[in-house]
Parts: C-alpha cells; sequence; structure tokens
DNA sequence: CGAACCTCCTGCGGGC
DNA sequence: TGCCCGCAGGAGGTTC
C-alpha cells in the first residue's frame, strides 16, 4: 500500500533511470486502470523525460509537451529490467527507455491511475490543484491544523486523512503519528487545542520524514508497494497490533474501526 | 462546506 | 486439505 514515503522512495530510484532520457517505446497492455489510462502516453515515444517528481502520492513525469500524472492506488509498483522478462498478468505497461532499462508497471487491484495535464503546469491539473501542503513543507504547521479544524466534528483521524488538510497521510501512518502525538483518533478534531495540533503536525512530520529514511537506506531496487507495510514495518508501534502491548506503557493497544478504517490506538497513552 | 457511505479490484486470511 | 466469504485499502463520487 504505497503511502506517501513509499512514493517518494519510488520516486528517487526511478528517477536516475528516466530522467534526462528519451522514450524510445511504450506498451499498455491493459489500460482499464482507476480511470482509462491517458492515451497520451501512447505518444511519447521519442519524448525526453525533463524531470521525475512527486506531489502528494502522485509522480508526475515531466514531458516538454505536458506531463504524466501517475497515481500507484493501492496495489502500484514500477520496476526497472535490464533485461526484461515475460510480463505476467498484472504486469499492465512497459516504458523502454533509449539505451536504458525497460520500466515495468505492476498492479494487481488496478486503483492506479496514469493521467496527462498538457502544457508546463502539471500541479493545475483538477486532481492536485485542491490537495492540502505536503507534511514536510514549512507551511504545514499546527496553527494550519488548528485553522483546519475548526467546527470539525469528525474523528481527528479522518481528519488528518483528508488530502485537502495535508497530503500524504494514509491509514498506517494516521494510527502511528496519533500514537506519536498522544492524541485519541476518535477525538473530534475541532476539539483539539492549538498546542496538540502544534504536537500532532510535529508527529506527522516525524513519521513520515523517519519512514523515507528508512525507505531510502533500504533501497534496493526502488520496488515498492507490494501490499505489505514494508521496509519501515518492523518500525510501526501500534498498526496491526491491536490486541498486543503498547510499546511505551504496556497496556493492551485497542483497535475498531473508524471512519470505515480499521484504527489501533493506547487507551493510556493517547487521549 | 462537512460528514457518512459507497465504489473500484484482487489477494489473502480466517473460519469451518 | 480445500473452499468460501469478507476484509483491506486511496480517494473520488454521491447524497444528505
Amino acid at each position: 500500500m504505497p503511502e506517501l514515503p513509499e512514493v517518494e522512495t519510488t520516486r528517487r530510484g526511478l528517477a536516475p533511470l528516466v530522467e534526462g532520457r528519451a522514450i524510445a517505446r511504450v506498451e499498455v497492455r491493459r489500460s482499464r486502470l482507476r480511470w482509462p489510462v491517458a492515451p497520451e502516453l501512447d505518444q511519447l515515444a521519442g519524448e525526453t523525460v525533463r524531470a521525475l517528481e512527486r506531489r502528494a502520492k502522485w509522480l508526475i513525469w515531466r514531458f516538454d509537451r505536458g506531463s504524466l500524472l501517475w497515481h500507484l492506488g493501492m496495489s502500484g509498483s514500477f520496476r526497472g529490467w535490464e533485461r526484461p522478462a515475460t510480463p505476467e498478468k498484472h504486469d499492465h505497461i512497459d516504458i523502454a527507455v533509449r539505451d536504458g532499462r525497460l520500466i515495468r508497471y505492476t498492479d494487481p487491484r488496478r486503483f492506479g491511475a496514469v493521467l496527462w495535464q498538457p502544457g508546463r503546469d502539471p500541479r493545475a491539473h483538477p486532481r492536485l490543484a485542491g490537495l492540502g501542503p505536503e507534511p514536510l513543507d514549512e507551511n504545514f504547521d499546527g496553527d494550519w491544523l488548528w485553522r483546519r479544524s475548526r467546527g470539525r466534528r469528525a474523528p481527528v483521524k479522518q481528519f488528518i486523512m483528508d488530502g485537502a488538510v495535508v497530503v500524504g497521510v494514509g491509514n498506517i501512518y494516521a494510527a502511528e503519528a496519533l500514537f506519536a502525538a498522544g492524541i485519541h483518533p476518535r477525538r473530534a478534531a475541532g476539539r483539539i487545542s492549538r498546542a496538540r495540533h502544534a504536537r500532532l503536525a510535529g508527529a506527522v512530520r516525524e513519521t513520515l520524514s523517519r519512514a523515507i529514511e528508512v525507505g531510502g537506506t533500504s533501497l534496493r531496487d526502488f520496488t515498492v508497494g507490494d501490499g505489505t507495510p514494508g521496509y519501515f514495518g518492523q518500525e510501526l508501534k501500534v498498526y496491526g497490533k491491536a490486541g498486543q502491548p503498547c510499546p511505551a506503557c504496556g497496556r493492551t493497544l485497542k483497535g475498531a474501526v473508524i471512519g470505515q478504517r480499521a484504527t489501533v490506538w493506547c487507551p493510556t497513552c493517547q487521549r
């Protein structure tokens, strides 16, 4: 389940294989992902990848004429092959780089998406335009969270998973950040003090940057997103650990569904 | 605008 | 051992 750290790790792994290089050939074997794969992808042969960027969980492939916006969904991953193997069932798209590797996109659940934004400003695409700040940006802080949360009665866990509030916080890191901040996931977002929102913003930042760091250091062939918590798994404090002792106080971690999502928290440490 | 709920899809785990 | 059911999950879409 690629969350922001996994997408950033993918970007760092993929960038050296594609940036500044021309596309030799594209093959789309299955075009029905979350939405139909942008037809422009098929016409990129000969075009040079000017940069590989990231906004939220979107990878942005910049070309002169426009940009591909690529989302990994829940189960999408890229892999670069020196000598390509025969494509398997879920290997939906190949991008051959001139004098380079074959970049292969695999996505069993097909929640991924490939969109096209013409022109120079990929961030003008409607899917990106309404997004909140990046969690590692300086304009994301406790005051921002505090302002955005006024009047909101929904649980804070749903609040920080709202991409208009802050991007890139999925179910796993939401649980981890709330644990680190000592905030109960069910607490109404609008009833949390400014000081505690500052703590939460810091916890989100710390949790995500730590995960990126771990992803970066354990990077091998940059494949990510195979449906497991992955390399950050060993660092998880509460996610997936309901019924086990709290790593801080030893009390039994509780689990429940909040906002349609499985959540874990410590009833003692989180208020 | 906010909130609750539904949807897409497949692999896998639990239960029997 | 094998089968079936239902869950998991990002995020857009719908409805109230």
